[in-house]
RNA sequence: GCGGUAUUGGUGAAGUGGUUAACACGGCUGACUGUGACUCAGUUAUGCAUCGGUUCGAAUCCGAUAUACCGCC
């Protein structure tokens, strides 16, 4: 394995990214418009060059630049704000994606994006492949074999084994940044390294201090494409550290001091420390920047995420859970299992398109279960469509909560609501 | 009427004397948090057509009965 260091600094496509949207003065800029009183969270206004974002906003995971059974008509139905794909994934069609005008336009959204640097398939393909990025269960938690990694992490970068493709790879902040320039999305992920619940606090030293050279090295490769270029392209630094106090502040505070337009809080969270350690972290970074929380979605985290100072949110558990039979409502979820012969509307108090539209839950129940292929597919269509709209909609709550001065009250009547049908469910 | 073959869970079935009846599908329950995987994990027959016998021990051997299919008169 070697890495490819002539195509880096190769390319940059000059005049192929929806250059007007980003010379219209449509620079990337966020404002705070209400702040919760004595927290550190807020309402604001994220602006990029395909919009704006209303926040604190949910982002739909697109990974390969689509959401899974949804198409963007349907995305905006529900009010989707913005879209996340991922680097690492779109890797090899970067360069179509650019010639295609930046993956706005090349998918048709047409609105917000934001890519991921490829960071997190470090540690799900690496030491936590086969396993999930749990909140709870920390003591069954085992890094994986060396041998079984498709991920090892050098100083350079990460050596990945594609396993569809049966071909070695290697991406590192170079790597990822000129990926990400190619593609063109309104905001960019630095190259970052995730590490496991597994991990010691001295493995997540030495992979932090990494993380931050990354940083460094991810802040000055994307800044040279951008002055190629001729615009600027909003790049987000990334915190690590782990559950450790120490190694969030100090890093929070080193990353603060760099030029980045936002930034990304990362890492594997047991459920009970991710308040905690998003005030470490937002404790120390800028006010005026905005902060993407990577990869939670449950109502209590995002709750605790807005309350602690967390404007953007991206997870692919609301379209992954819905495929699985979860759907999600604000008195518990349900279990699509459970309701063979239920002609009740899947969420009689939802707006979404399939509630709208009368879907009941033994309808949806049996295309779930359904051997036609063309009904599965619309059930996933109609369960990621409802399951999505309803964390859009817990967003533009707490938003107008926000701005109503009652945030508080807010999460406490939703939490309970959630929680104590949650409690039914269970018996 | 005579002879042969078969009969195992919701389904398809493995198993021919020796602890808790394989496996698959289905069902149920759980999981899923910067999507490798419409996936993963657990569970699901106190019983092998029925009754009786042989044996330390039977889904497995023997007999009778029932049912199904195949031959022959």
């Amino acid at each position: 394995m070697k890495k490819n260091h002539d195509i880096i600094n190769q390319i940059v496509i000059r005049d192929v990214i929806d250059l007007e949207q980003y010379q219209n003065n449509n620079q990337f800029s966020f404002e705070i418009t209400k702040k919760i009183p004595g927290k550190l969270g807020r309402a604001g206004i994220i602006h990029t060059p395909h919009g704006d974002i209303l926040t604190p906003a949910f982002m739909t995971v697109g990974t390969n630049g689509e959401v899974r059974f949804v198409s963007m008509e349907e995305l905006k139905n529900i009010n989707a704000q913005a879209m996340l794909s991922n680097g690492y994934h779109l890797r090899n069609r970067s360069k179509e994606i650019a010639k295609a005008g930046g993956l706005a336009k090349w998918s048709h959204w047409n609105r917000p994006t934001l890519t991921d640097s490829g960071g997190f398939q470090v540690m799900s393909l690496g030491s936590g492949i086969g396993k999930v990025v749990s909140m709870e269960r920390e003591k069954e938690v085992v890094n994986a074999e060396e041998k079984d990694r498709l991920a090892r992490v050098t100083e350079d970068g990460v050596y990945f084994y594609d396993p569809i493709l049966k071909k070695d790879d290697f991406i590192g902040p170079e790597e990822s940044m000129r990926i990400q320039c190619e593609i063109g999305a309104d905001i960019h992920m630095a190259f970052d390294e995730l590490t496991s619940l597994a991990d010691s606090y001295d493995y997540n030293v030495e992979a932090l201090e990494r993380t931050e050279r990354w940083a460094k090295r991810s802040l000055e490769e994307h800044q040279k494409h951008c002055d190629d270029l001729g615009y600027h392209q909003a790049l987000y630094g990334v915190l690590q550290g782990g559950r450790w106090e120490d190694l969030r502040r100090s890093t929070a505070k080193k990353l603060a001091k760099m030029d980045f337009d936002g930034y990304g809080l990362g890492g594997a969270f047991l459920k009970e420390d991710l308040g905690e350690i998003l005030r470490w972290c937002c404790e120390e970074l800028p006010e005026k920047k905005p902060r993407h929380l990577l990869g939670l979605s449950r109502p209590d985290d995002i709750l605790i995420g807005i309350t602690m100072g967390a404007d953007t949110f991206d997870c692919v558990a609301p379209t992954r859970e819905a495929r699985h039979g979860r759907i999600y409502t604000k008195f518990g979820n349900l279990r699509l299992a459970k309701y063979k012969d239920s002609t009740e509307v899947l969420d009689p108090s939802c707006d979404c398109p399939t509630c709208k539209n009368g879907w009941t839950r033994g309808e949806l129940r049996r295309m779930w279960k359904s051997e036609n292929l063309e009904e599965r597919q619309q059930y996933f269509t109609l369960s990621s469509i409802h399951n999505l709209r309803f964390i859009i909609r817990l967003m533009e709550e707490a938003r107008k909560a926000i701005l109503d001065g009652n945030f508080e009250e807010y999460k406490e009547q939703f939490l309970k609501d959630y929680y104590h049908t949650s409690q039914q469910e269970n018996h």
